[in-house]
DNA sequence: GTTCGTGCAAAGACTTTGCATTACT
DNA sequence: AGTAATGCAAAGTCTTTGCACGAAC
């Protein structure tokens, strides 16, 4: 009966798209889909493709290009840079304060959903005087899984 | 005499390569020399080329990007990542704490080179139990010379 | 003199675009 | 039914690579 826990983002998407006049597709549907299942793979657009011919081989890779095209113009996808060359991809939170961090050992990009930076805004608009819209931030480092446990000293 | 103070730090890096036992060929020594220039420019590996091009007309674009991949790999440039699909280099400062403030409206970047993520890279260790080892900020805003002087209010 | 670096052009990777066909509203 | 979206393939960017020639040590 009428969706698993984890549609809700899934619709509220599907419901922007109504609202914003663009055609509810099978695709878009779909990659919307995928999209939020991988939430936190970051896929780029050709892994993403990969996932969503799984389910549909007829689906375009030209297609989850502008898929996600549209849904970052919406503001409802967001990008991020790994410096792989490719772009990678996420649904968006909405909130600003959304942080990663890349393990340099294994590759794992987690998150951190927090506001880390109210106060270096603050200092950069006193400092610099420039007017912070949004921010990205990156740490690379070790994870706490390839981090050897120093208990000791 | 003997050097004009701003070749102090491309110095550095000829005396690096010298060290690094790798030749120092006239392309490598323009390309770090008008890299030190547009130090605030930020400039692609195409643009970089343009400009070396006025100096040396023979350079092959290859070689711009062959020499800035030298000096990422021995850490005397770095990368930034400003989402128009191209690498844009700068002389590494050795500091990692350099930030980003993207403008806008102008597109203009400014630099920070200040140490605002200390606090953040402990909470962030604490939090998630990851080490930090480098980090990249960048803000997106209005620069001083875009906004608006609003002094009322 | 040897070795490494260069220039050129070709190849590679990622992304975008044109166009006939298909599918949504 | 009308219009927007799709799939495919071709084109477009940025970047890397192979190879013969030239420069640095």
């Amino acid at each position: 009966m009428g969706g698993a826990p984890e549609d809700r983002s899934t619709e509220e998407i599907y419901q922007r798209l109504r609202d914003e006049d663009v055609k509810l597709t099978n695709q878009r549907r779909l990659i919307v889909r995928i999209l939020a299942q991988c939430q936190d793979d970051h896929p780029s657009a050709d892994e993403l493709h990969r996932i969503v011919r799984e389910e549909d081989p007829d689906v375009g890779l030209a297609t989850v290009y502008r898929t996600l095209d549209l849904l970052e113009r919406l503001d409802l996808v967001q990008t991020l840079d790994v410096g792989d060359g490719r772009t990678r991809y996420e649904l968006a939170t909405g909130l600003h304060q959304h942080h990663h961090l890349l393990c340099l050992q294994c590759g794992k990009i987690e998150e951190v959903d927090q506001d880390l930076l109210g106060a270096v805004e603050d200092t950069v608009e006193k400092l610099a005087g420039f007017r912070v819209v949004d921010h990205e931030l990156k740490m690379f480092g070790v994870c706490c899984d390839c981090e050897p446990e120093e208990q000791n000293g």
